[in-house]
DNA sequence: GTCTATATTATGATAGAC
DNA sequence: GTCTATCATAATATAGAC
C-alpha cells in the first residue's frame, strides 16, 4: 500500500536536491526530465515545484551551493608554498571523493546555466581558484616551484586534480589517503619542486 | 529568395556532421534538437533524415570518427621514454587545438551513448590510453620517471591535458607552440623526470 | 535530396482537489 | 505538501509530394 497523500517537507526537500544531484551528474542537466527526479524522490512531478520555482533553479542551487561549501571549506594554511600546495592538493582531491556528483557537476554543467546563473557560479569558481594560484605565484616567487606560466599551471592542475571524478569508484583498487598521495606527487613534480 | 528545393548532397552531409559537432560541443547533446542543427545548416529537420537514421547515430558517428582520427594520427616515435613523452603531449595538445569541439565532445558526451555504443567509443579510448600508459611504463622501467601508480598517472595526465579544451579560444594570449611548451614542461615534471 | 505536414511521445510547468 | 489532471510546447521521427 504506497503512500499516495501526505506531507513530508523536512525529509523531500533534500531527498529532491540529492536525487536531482545524483541524475544530473550521472545523465546530464539536460537528460533529465522532472518527472525521473520526482519518481527516484517517490512523489508525482508537480510537487517538485513547492520546493523550486523551475528546473534551472534546482540546477543554480546545487551548484551555488557546492561552490559555497567548498569555499567555506577551504583554509589556505601557514607554511611555506610547496606546503600549502600540498593542502590544496589534499583538500580538493578528498572534497572529489566526498562529493564526487557535486564535483562533477559544478565542472560539467557550466554550459547549461542561463547567462544570468553562469555569471554567478563562474565568480565562486573563480575565487577557488585564485586561491590556488596565490599559492603557485607565492612559490615561485620564492623560488620553491618553477613554472613557464602559474595562470596556465592553475588551470592545468585544476583539470588534473577534478579529473579524479572521471574514474573513482567507491570500493576500487586505492584508498583514499593513497590517490591523495599520488597526485600530490604529480603535482609536485609539475611545479618543478624537486 | 531562399532556396527551398533541391539536391546539394556533396555539401549538405559534412555541413550536418559540422553543425552538429559544434552545437553538441557547446550545448551538450541532449541539449540540442535536431531542428537546430537543421536550421544552423539551413535545411528543414526532416532532411537530416536521409544522412542519419536518427540523433544518437549522428552522435556515435562524430565521436567514433574523432577517436579513429586520433588513433590513426597517432604514431609513436623512435627515442627515449622522455621524447616519446614528448611527442604524445605535444601531440595531444596540437589535436586539442586544432578539433577542440572533437576532443570536448569525445570527452564529456560519453554518458549519452546508448550502452552499446558507449563501449565502441571506450574500446577506442581504452587504446590511445595504452599508448600514454606504455610510454609511461617504459619510462618507470628505464630510470627516467618516477611515478607511484602508472595507470593513474595516465588518467592524471590526460585530464590534464584535455582540460586545454576549457580555456583555450583563438587568438588568445598565448600562442600554440608556447602552449605546448608549457604543457610539456609540467608534464615532464609530473612524471619525475628533471 | 529536400520540402511540408504530421504522428507520436515527452517535456516543463500550472490548477485545483484533498 | 502532495495528488491528479491538464495545458502548451517541443521533441524525435516518418510519410508522401516534388
Amino acid at each position: 500500500m504506497a503512500r499516495t497523500q501526505g506531507s513530508r517537507a523536512e525529509i523531500t526537500g533534500p531527498l529532491i536536491r540529492d536525487q536531482a544531484r545524483r541524475l544530473f551528474a550521472r545523465q546530464g542537466y539536460a537528460a533529465v526530465s522532472m518527472r525521473q527526479i520526482a519518481s527516484a524522490v517517490g512523489v508525482q512531478a508537480g510537487a517538485l515545484y513547492a520546493y523550486t520555482p523551475d528546473k534551472q533553479a534546482l540546477l543554480l542551487d546545487l551548484m551555488e551551493s557546492h561552490m559555497q561549501d567548498l569555499l567555506s571549506a577551504w583554509t589556505d594554511v601557514p607554511g611555506d608554498p610547496l606546503q600549502r600546495l600540498e593542502h590544496f592538493v589534499r583538500f580538493h582531491i578528498d572534497t572529489s571523493l566526498d562529493h564526487p556528483d557535486s564535483v562533477f557537476l559544478s565542472y560539467m554543467e557550466l554550459r547549461n546555466l542561463t547567462p544570468e546563473n553562469f555569471a554567478r557560479i563562474t565568480a565562486l569558481r573563480s575565487r577557488y581558484e585564485a586561491a590556488l594560484e596565490t599559492i603557485l605565484r607565492d612559490g615561485v616567487a620564492a623560488g620553491l616551484m618553477r613554472l613557464d606560466d602559474v595562470k596556465l599551471a592553475t588551470m592545468a592542475l585544476i583539470a588534473m586534480l577534478t579529473g579524479v571524478t572521471n574514474w573513482y569508484r567507491e570500493g576500487g583498487r586505492l584508498d583514499r589517503r593513497r590517490i591523495g598521495d599520488i597526485y600530490w606527487s604529480l603535482a609536485r613534480g609539475a611545479v618543478g619542486a624537486d
